[in-house]
DNA sequence: TATAAAAAAGACCGATTGGTTTATTTTGAA
DNA sequence: TTCAAAATAAACCAATCGGTCTTTTTTATA
C-alpha cells in the first residue's frame, strides 16, 4: 500500500504554472492539448492523469492567474500610507504590466470576459466573480478613505470603482493591440490625477 | 458564354451579414465552418466557391461589422449641432448598444483585439486601424471644437480621445461579461459629465 | 428552348481535435 | 531489495477541423 504523494500535486502545479501564458495568449478555444504538451514537455497521458479535461486545466489557471493579480495588489496596496495612495496602486501597477509575468500576455480578467462571455459559462462566471470582487474592493478603499476624511466626502464609491476598471481595461486592450504603451500611458497619467484629486 | 451576374455578390453579401454575429459572439478560433453552413443555410461548397478560406470571411466580416458602427456614428455625430454634442453621442450610443444588431453580440473591435492581439496578425491590424480611425475623429471633432470656441482650450484632444474609447470598451466589457447595464451605465453617465464640463 | 457556364450541394480528404486505454517507468514503503 | 501502486509515456480512438473535388442544379443568353 501507499499513501498520497506530493508528486503529483507537484505536477499539477507545474502544469498550470507552464500552461498559465498559453491559455492567456491564445484563449481558451485556441489552446490545444498539444500546446500544453508541448509547453510542460509532459505526455498527453500525464496531463490527462492530473486532469480531468481541458476545461478543468482553463479554470484552475485562471484562478491560478488571478490570485498572482490579487495577492500583488493587496501587498502594494497593504505597503501603502492612506487609501488614496492606495487607490493608485492600480494605475502605476498596470503602466508597468511588462514587469509582471502574470500581465505581459495580457489582462486574464480581460482575456477571459471578452472570450467566454458567449461561449464559456464557467469562464464567464469566474470572470464575473473577479471583476466583482476587485470592485468591491476599490469600494471598499474609497469607502475607509471617506471615513478617514482623506477622501472627499462627495465621492461616489461605486461610480468610482467602474471608473477605474473601465479606463485600465480600455486602456490595456488598446496597449496589447498596439503594440505600444502610448495609450496606457496617457490613461493611466488621467487616472493618476483623476486619484489624486479625490484628496480631502 | 456568360457575363458576370451579381448573383455570386448577393451570396457573398449574404454569407458576410449572417455570419457576422457568430464571429463576433465565438471569435475567431471558436468560429467553425459547420457554424457559417449553420447560420447561412448554405453549403461547404458553396461558402468555399465564394471565399477562398475561413481567413477571408473574418476579414469581411471585420470590415463589415466596422462599417456598419462608423456608418451610424458618423450619420449621428452629423446631425448634432456642435462638437460637444457630437462627442456625446458616443456615450449615447453604448448606453443603448442592445439597440443596434452590430453591437448586441458585443463590441466587435473590443473582441477582435483581445483575441488576435496575439494570434491573428491580419485581423490585429484591423482592430488597430479601427482604433485609430476612432480616436482621430475623437481628436479631430476636439479640435475643432476648441477651434470654434465650443471647447475649453486648455483640452487635450489626444487624452480625452483615449479617455473616451477606454472607458467605453472598459465598461462595455464589463456589461457583457455581467449581462446587466449597471456599470455601463454608471460609465456612460460619467462620461457624459465628462463631456458637458469641456465646453468653453 | 437548347446549352454552356456559373453557382451550389455534397461526398470526400488528410490533419488535428479532445480524450481513452494500455504499456512503461518511477516511486516509496515493507 | 522487492514489489505493488502511482505516475508518466505513448499508442490509439472517434469526431471534428479546414479545405478540395466532383456532381447536380440554377441561370442567362443565343
Amino acid at each position: 500500500m501507499k499513501i498520497k504523494t506530493s508528486k503529483s500535486e507537484n505536477t499539477k502545479q507545474l502544469i498550470i504554472e507552464k500552461t498559465a501564458s498559453v491559455f492567456n495568449t491564445k484563449g481558451y478555444a485556441g489552446t490545444s492539448i498539444n500546446d500544453l504538451m508541448n509547453v510542460t514537455g509532459l505526455s498527453k497521458g500525464c496531463i490527462y492523469g492530473n486532469f480531468e479535461n481541458k476545461d478543468e486545466i482553463a479554470l484552475k489557471v485562471f484562478d491560478y492567474n488571478f490570485a498572482k493579480i490579487t495577492q500583488h495588489m493587496k501587498e502594494r496596496i497593504l505597503a501603502t500610507g492612506d487609501s488614496v495612495e492606495g487607490l493608485l496602486v492600480y494605475p502605476e501597477m498596470y503602466k508597468n504590466y511588462y514587469k509582471y509575468p502574470f500581465l505581459q500576455s495580457g489582462c486574464p480578467i480581460l482575456n477571459t470576459a471578452t472570450e467566454a462571455d458567449d461561449t464559456h459559462p464557467q469562464l464567464k462566471e469566474r470572470a464575473q466573480k473577479a471583476l466583482d470582487l476587485w470592485k468591491t474592493a476599490i469600494v471598499n478603499q474609497v469607502k475607509r478613505g471617506i471615513e478617514e476624511k482623506e477622501i472627499k466626502e462627495e465621492t461616489d464609491p461605486n461610480e468610482l470603482a467602474v471608473i477605474i476598471i473601465s479606463i485600465i481595461e480600455g486602456a490595456f486592450m488598446q496597449a496589447k493591440v498596439n503594440n505600444r504603451m502610448t495609450e496606457l500611458k496617457v490613461a493611466m497619467s488621467f487616472l493618476e490625477k483623476m486619484i489624486m484629486q479625490l484628496r480631502a
